[in-house]
DNA sequence: ACCTCACATTACATCGTTGTAAAACGGGGC
DNA sequence: GCCCCGTTTTACAACGATGTAATGTGAGGT
């Protein structure tokens, strides 16, 4: 059997409320008690019961983090970071994936409510009008990522910018005709549409007229599905000078097809991406991206969400991360 | 306020027990009351408080799992397959990284004593020695990977086989001078041990001297840190005629530094990997790599899991996993 | 009408921790 | 020696759900 306060108590010659003191510092125990109680808790090799802690004072020290699809590096590295981060503020996490499932998302949120979880950290696909119910008797939530309404406290890129700057640095190394990989056509994801935005708003800067033919869907994000995408938009289609991928996982999946195609990257064409994943620097050619400091987006959505749990009523906020394009191989003139 | 069991059972006006019999369904409720009940449970968005259930039945419902560092892509597709299979039999996952410290792998386990977790899954780098402690009051425990001990129960793939079938198969097509990258100097990862003997034997069957000049040594097993030590071994060592790589990560960043330096993967050295991560299949070129279902070795893992947490005292368990060695271009002869 | 028996429901206690409020303690001043 | 006051410790209750054991209900048999 596990050793309870009761225990230690017992051993030291206390209350189980003096044991409480000790462990939780807040309450002042003269020095001779605490050592009994510290000596007492040793021997007994106790561990405190959070269930209890948790019934007790209603927060679990838990929180939970949601993201699409653990195995995508993206989100590999962004639950990286925030464990990391979460642990050194002495919060647990735990994991769910959405599958970006809208349904699962909000199932999420009112599960999230059945305690055990004290805030939710989700990085949203089809979030919307699914999830407008936040707010109302849910847990403090912070969105990671482009969302297309403002439905909770959030902490994101920029990324209609990000979008329009690495459209133009491609420009600036000569391509015209830019083609984008990963626009949504069933399932609008906030965040291609936003990029959608950005690299349009570029071409109308630049006088380049839309050429909806340079537009290349892919509903899902991964290399696989990039790859097939791009393999079969260039049976029918004329090669492109550039090719801006809307993550790095895409463009990885798209520099695969062109090596086996033959096509030399990038004198035949250019290829960017978005998200600066850690293989990206190692790909071949290296892959020029949108970079930004995603232990910053964890360390303050982290923020965000201990504030919101503090103050369940102030004001909605949004921390918006910088970004630069970082220019490697892929994209060489 | 949330709603408890108490107000649920004022509105359907029964007792809170019958509530509770609704909602477990072991004690037989009849159909009129399961409705009142039902209804009530609906009209006041009634979640059950985990906390309160945990601590009243010493289970919360929660497992633990430990990896070395989330952002590998060999830690992120475990995370994925583990966290996907135990939502699909009810439970929760909390994350922790051990960031491959011993000490914390053995923190871990007693934090986990603190209930909230009903068990851990583990994968160890380190581990040895530091956690032999395992078996008296901690929780059910899961190794999943190489291990040098027989500590608890365990899921893996018989990786000394496994390196001895790759280090075969490159021979097959013609290379005699195989370096491997990875072996450990200074913390002895049973990984790298394991992976190095198998490599040793292939050797020994195939009749060739064991050279020490074709052991690149490397700690970190990420593609950064592999890069930088094959990239300062080919400075002052002739250029070895295959490599086989302990990791695809480290695949990956020596397909960098080769690409890099203009030697052409497969014509002048052919390149192996170990895991079959995802990118692997579009690095450039292909990577041949040591494949096994990840899927299943997250089942199986839970499987012995969950059939520990039922029978603590029962005689430990190893699942082998098999595996098989995918042939890609990397390697072509 | 009465008793039995199976089944449905209930009251109560309990899990381990901690906030509240009250009690015990100890030191200093008169 | 006594009282007062600040500090430390304590008893008690409560958080919410559920197992135990006891109570209540009704149908069926005689």
């Amino acid at each position: 059997m596990r050793a309870t306060v009761k225990d230690v108590a017992r051993r030291a010659g206390v209350s189980p409320k003096t044991v409480s003191n000790v462990m939780n510092g807040v309450v002042p125990v003269s020095g001779s008690t605490r050592l009994k109680v510290e000596q007492a808790i040793l021997e007994l090799d106790y561990v405190p019961n959070l269930s209890a802690r948790g019934l007790r004072n209603g927060r679990s020290g838990v929180i939970a983090l949601a993201l699409p699809d653990l195995a995508t590096p993206y989100s590999a590295e962004i639950a990286h970071h925030v464990v990391e981060v979460a642990h050194e503020q002495g919060w647990s996490v735990q994991i769910e994936e959405t599958g970006s499932d809208p349904r699962r998302e909000y199932e999420l949120m009112s599960r999230a409510r059945s305690n055990l979880i004290d805030g939710l950290i989700l990085n949203p696909v089809v979030l919307d009008e699914s999830a407008v119910k936040v707010g109302v008797s849910l847990p403090p939530v912070v969105l990671l990522g482009e969302v297309s309404q403002q439905l909770a406290d959030r902490v994101w890129v920029d990324s209609v910018a990000a979008a329009r700057d690495m459209t133009l640095a491609l420009a600036r190394t000569g391509r015209r005709r830019i083609a984008v990989l990963g626009t949504a056509e069933v399932r609008h994801s906030a965040a291609a549409v936003l990029r959608t935005r950005g690299y349009q708003a570029a071409l109308d800067g630049l006088g380049i007229d839309l050429d909806d033919s340079l537009l290349i869907p892919c509903e899902k994000w991964t290399p696989q599905t990039a790859a097939h995408a791009l393999a079969t938009y260039l049976d029918s289609n004329p090669l492109p000078d550039a090719l801006f991928c809307f993550t790095d996982s895409m463009a990885i999946g798209a520099l695969s097809v062109l090596w086996k195609l033959g096509i030399k990257v990038p004198e035949d064409i250019a290829v960017a991406g978005f998200d600066d994943i850690a293989d990206g620097q190692y790909a071949v050619p290296s892959l020029t991206t949108v970079s930004f400091d995603k232990r910053l987006m964890a360390r303050e959505a982290l923020r965000l969400l201990t504030e919101r749990m503090a103050d369940r009523a102030g004001e909605q906020r949004v921390v918006t991360v910088d970004y630069s394009i970082v220019q490697r191989n892929s994209t060489a003139s």
